[in-house]
DNA sequence: AAGGCTTACGCAATTCGTAAGCATG
DNA sequence: CATGCTTACGAATTGCGTAAGCCTT
């Protein structure tokens, strides 16, 4: 399949000047060292101190929190909760990080009302 | 499939006590109106002038490079590039909205050199 | 047992590169 | 007709919820 052998049309694909194309196919997802959307259910754990919670509150179940948070720490190389009996407890580590992260998401936060404001004034 | 009609043990699944689940597999992708690549690829365009260009600097197709402005036009629902001859010219929209895009891009970038140092000191 | 956290599994959805089309100079 | 931008298509990957297991109270 996707032989096509006939049809010789030195049809230009890309680019005809310079090297063609490093990789076939990134997948792009999550592949930017930051995920806000992680970031914000690290928080929300933090804040609620349960995964329940906080998947509750980020509209995910419980299961993707965790997973969420595994792919975190295995990311930053850190551990950021430890299993305290039923539930979970923090770091340090993970409280030193939450100061920084939020800044972080607040600011996000500020970017997000600028352009929902930026779209509705001109439209 | 899935029926399981025998078997009546009364497993528990998820949450025992409150209200099943909203939504059935919500893909997160660029759900959050902020999607930093595209933010990324945004001011990439707007500096070098040319879809191409900003593809051979991110590292993308300029198919994916036209795609991920499209996405960004229609989110804000604005129109950010128009059609200069061969080329395209940024709207004065987007000039403006390059400004503070580029400052929350700035903070994102700090932040993952934090992020590096923080995983790196504790390893 | 019941509640809370985590992993295995299958699936839905997204996004990529390639191919091809259209317009411009 | 070469260059640049855009859309259609198929492929690949991700990340979700559900299901199920383990551990604590």
């Amino acid at each position: 399949m996707l032989l096509r052998t006939s049809d010789s049309r030195p049809r230009r694909t890309w680019p005809s000047t310079s090297t063609t194309w490093p990789r076939a196919t990134i997948p792009r997802s999550r592949a930017s060292m930051v995920d806000l959307g992680v970031l914000k259910t690290f928080l929300a754990v933090i804040d609620s101190g349960s995964v329940v919670a906080a998947a509750r509150e980020r509209g995910y179940s419980p299961a993707a929190v965790s997973r969420q948070i595994g792919w975190l720490q295995r990311r930053m190389g850190v551990r950021f909760f430890e299993p305290d009996g039923r539930s979970i407890r923090p770091t340090s580590d993970a409280l030193e990080f939450a100061v920084r992260a939020r800044e972080l998401v607040d600011e996000v936060n500020r970017f997000e009302r600028y352009s929902s404001r930026f779209g509705a004034a001109r439209r």
